[in-house]
DNA sequence: AAATCGACGATT
DNA sequence: ATCGTCGATTTA
């Protein structure tokens, strides 16, 4: 046994073979990390997979130059995960291993490192190795691996930097520190001390000159008396009485009230406004037995339960059931949002043993997060996608919620996987249970779920028998042709709006596109403002004033007469969110209409002022993008409308209508949550279309068999497995030739039915490469693996031609 | 992925 | 003759 199989922190194929040196023997094995040299001078941080016996023929392996870790820090499970994602993505080990780690446990030769601020170093108790690291970094800000290598042996590099990373001395110094602050609010307590050494009547002489600061401290105690539990918050003594700052500050100098700050998203449970958890009613019991049946079958389970229904229930009692029998949950959330309920009541009753795991957190916290769970000292886990690669030890059950959310497969990060998927392989792995929870099923799962590939939980009511809204077709057709219009708006729809504000209920609207309008176009030769790294139009945001273009990001004044012809007829085509705005509050004048979508959220702490002012019923109307249907529980929104339901529809991509009915439903859940009264407005110049049609029936079984039909008619999944090859090159004769002599390659192998392309994108050209792509469409089953096959082998195939090295190439398998 | 090497074209 | 850019090649 003296060689060893690593896998590298690159998007490299395969893994490299090294020599174990006969000092490490003893020690390494299967999921340690070890510092390999690479290409001469440089130095990564490897993971061991395999360990064997067999000499490579045709080169000398380096040897491993030291082992990171006395255990090894990826379980075997891990690695079984990642040799799965591997083989069904089709990506390499290199680009999970870089995904899955936190930066500062993959050092390399460039990583930086700086000395923390303001630490006093206890040089008694350092070592020489450790002083004179120390020592270089007080000299210059920075340093790196390469640069250690000078002064400290090759072998002891890693354990220096750890130990002084352990002391907290020295840290990464990550280039794009984006610290994610938690935002504080203020809140006052009387001082115990000062009211203990004092009698109450020798304080308030103290004040007598100071009547005010009196009065101040008489209402904080009597707030403190009466609910000693509930923390005071310095906002709400303001707006209760006349109070000025300084009246309060001169108290807090006086010693007899403190101010203290606590973290946001702490608050709510602090509060302690929530609920034990009710008994489950009959729905919800009902559910809860079948996913037990389920279990025991060792099923997953699809859980399909209407918005409100009360999923987040069932969820905690499996999660303390799982808990109970002393094993760990990963729940799973599409992308870290504030205020989710569960978060909150698990946070009261777990305390520590509760982890966060998301990309808004430090690498250090990331790294914290890590070792917790490696130690087995969290429980229970909430997180992004990527907590999937955690080290984690005895998993007993992942809830994937929202499980229908695109953001558990973004097409931009790689490597391309869907989470969903995932979480149930790596389920599997563990022999853990999985349960999928949403209102709005991916049709996919649904699918599966009917199939009886997982089991079909139905939870058809909203909790405590509240009515689901009640959904109307407006045809905006009819109200043109009768002139009962006002811009986007029917009068009919207007009216409903104006009913709402006569009943101080709030309203949302959605419309699903960012910016102003579509297009800027010259009336009199038809130009257009084009993406100058892209093949896109730009769109025009009135509010910043710029054209935009929404794919590389890029920036452009927005032009006063026509670059080409010079007229100063300009015409705006296509109606985003911003017009939406500024037409209802035109007619509107008096109600207060916010805007929600990436472009007005993007301010610090803008979600949460709006947040804000949406829960103390300030904001009348909101109009906004698919933003407004994630996390948004008020209890005073009755009406949801949604002017321009068409272009939800009108999208390129055989998902178009699944999302629209997806967006439809989730916005539609925010409306009569508790009163039952929730009522959705959709207008459209096609009332009779299918899905909108099934969607007022309530009716989902009617919705997916439709979908279903769809999916089987057109040949699209979960009939058949897509796997989409994209090629990119700056010069479009080489991607294009590229892609020719792909689609070539793939025709001897596979069949010609399955092989749509080579074509241009969609998207011609994106941040100035251009892109080509051939959709293969390959049967399911036995004979998928086959394909499969064939598929690697017209790749390697593809790879040989050295003309072709240069052409970018990715894969989306389950597109 | 990332560094290195070689070819070719533009610049001193 | 030298610098810069692009593409191909290689990594254990």
């Amino acid at each position: 046994m003296n060689f060893a199989q690593i896998i590298l922190p690159l998007n490299l194929k395969g893994t490299f073979t090294y020599k174990v040196p006969v000092d490490f023997l003893e020690k390494i094995e299967i999921g340690m990390r070890v510092l390999v040299p690479f290409r001469g001078k440089k130095i990564y941080t490897g993971i061991v997979c395999e360990i064997h016996d067999t000499e490579p023929e045709s080169f000398v392996p380096k040897e491993i130059i030291s082992i990171l870790d006395d255990a090894p820090i990826l379980p075997n499970e891990q690695i079984r995960f990642w040799n799965w994602l591997s083989e069904y993505y089709l990506c390499n080990l290199g680009e999970i291993y870089r995904f899955a780690f936190p930066s500062s446990l993959k050092l390399e030769s460039e990583t930086y490192l700086k000395l923390k601020t303001n630490v006093t170093i206890d040089f008694e108790n350092l070592d020489v190795n450790e002083m004179y690291l120390i020592q270089a970094l007080e000299v210059r800000q920075t340093i790196n691996l390469t640069e250690i290598e000078a002064f400290i042996p090759k072998k002891e590099i890693m354990k220096t930097i750890s130990s002084l990373i352990d002391l907290q001395y020295i840290e990464i110094d990550e280039k794009i520190a984006e610290k994610y602050k938690q935002k504080e609010v203020a809140f006052v307590k009387i001082n115990e001390e000062a009211l203990k050494n004092r009698a109450l009547p020798e304080i308030l002489l103290e004040l007598k000159r100071s009547p005010k600061q009196q009065e101040l401290f008489l209402l904080i105690l009597e707030k403190q008396t009466e609910n000693p539990e509930k923390p005071i918050r310095k906002s709400e003594l303001f707006d209760e009485g006349n109070f000025s700052h300084a009246q309060l500050k001169s108290l807090v100098e006086k010693n007899l009230v403190h101010e203290f700050l606590i973290q946001k998203d702490r608050l709510e449970s602090f509060e302690g406004e929530i609920e034990e958890i009710e008994k489950l009613t009959d729905a919800q019991l009902k559910a809860k037995n079948e996913i037990d049946d389920a279990f025991s079958e060792g099923k997953n389970v699809l859980l399909h339960g209407v918005t409100s229904s009360g999923k987040t229930h069932i969820y905690l009692e499996k999660i303390e059931e799982t808990v109970t029998e002393g094993k760990n949950v990963l729940f799973l959330l599409p992308e870290i949002s504030l205020t989710k309920q569960i978060v909150q009541r698990l946070e009261k009753k777990y305390g520590k043993q509760l982890g966060f795991y998301h990309q808004k957190l430090t690498d250090f916290e990331r790294v914290e997060v890590w070792r917790k769970v490696r130690n087995n000292e969290l429980k229970i886990l909430i997180g992004t996608r990527n907590a999937l690669f955690l080290p984690f030890q005895n998993l007993g059950l992942i809830v994937v919620d929202e499980e229908h959310d695109s953001m558990y497969r973004p097409r931009e990060v790689s490597p391309y996987f869907n989470a969903k998927d995932a979480a149930q392989v790596l389920a599997q792995i563990y022999g853990a249970n999985v349960i999928l929870g949403s209102a709005t099923p991916s049709v996919e799962s649904y699918y599966f779920a009917k199939k009886e590939k997982l089991k079909y939980v139905f939870l058809g009511e909203r909790f405590g028998n509240v009515k689901l809204p009640e959904y109307e077709l407006v045809n905006f057709k009819e109200s043109q042709d009768s002139k009962n219009i006002v811009g986007n708006f029917s009068t009919q729809l207007i009216e409903e709006i104006r009913k709402e504000l006569d009943r101080k209920k709030q309203t949302m609207i959605l419309h699903n596109r960012r910016g102003y309008a579509n297009v800027v176009e010259c009336e009199s030769c038809g130009y257009v403002n084009y993406c100058s790294n892209c093949d896109v139009v730009m769109t025009y945001h009135k509010f910043s004033n710029e054209l935009k273009c929404h794919y590389c990001g890029q920036k452009a004044a927005k032009p006063k007469i026509c670059p080409k012809c010079h007229s100063e007829k300009l015409n705006t085509r296509g109606v985003g969110v911003e017009q939406i705005h500024e037409e209802i509050s035109k007619i509107f004048p008096d109600a207060e209409v916010d805007r929600m979508d990436v472009d007005s959220m993007r301010r610090k702490f803008a979600y949460e002022k709006l947040y804000e002012k949406l829960e103390e019923g300030e904001t009348d109307i909101l109009v906004g993008t698919q933003m407004i249907s994630k996390g948004l529980d008020f209890d005073n929104i009755e009406l949801v409308a949604i002017p321009k339901a068409d272009s939800l529809l009108y999208v390129q991509d055989f998902r178009a209508e699944e999302r629209a009915y997806q967006l439809i439903t989730q916005v539609s859940g925010r409306a009569g949550r508790i009163s039952g009264e929730g009522k959705v407005l959709i207008q459209t110049y096609n009332p009779y279309h299918p899905v909108f049609e099934r969607i007022k029936e309530h009716d989902s079984s009617k919705i997916y068999e439709h979908f279903l039909e769809e999916r089987k008619k057109f040949l699209y999944p979960p009939f058949v497995k897509l796997i989409l090859i994209e090629l990119k090159h700056r010069r479009e004769d080489k991607v294009n030739r590229a892609s020719q002599f792909m689609g070539s390659v793939l025709r001897k192998y596979l069949p010609e039915e399955c092989i749509l392309g080579p074509e241009k994108s969609p998207i011609g050209k994106l941040n100035l490469l251009y892109q080509y792509q051939v959709l293969l469409k390959l049967p399911r089953g036995k004979k998928y693996a086959e394909f499969k096959k064939l598929l690697i082998k017209s790749l390697e195939e593809f790879n040989e031609i050295t003309g072709y090295q240069s052409v970018k190439k990715s894969l989306f398998v389950d597109f």
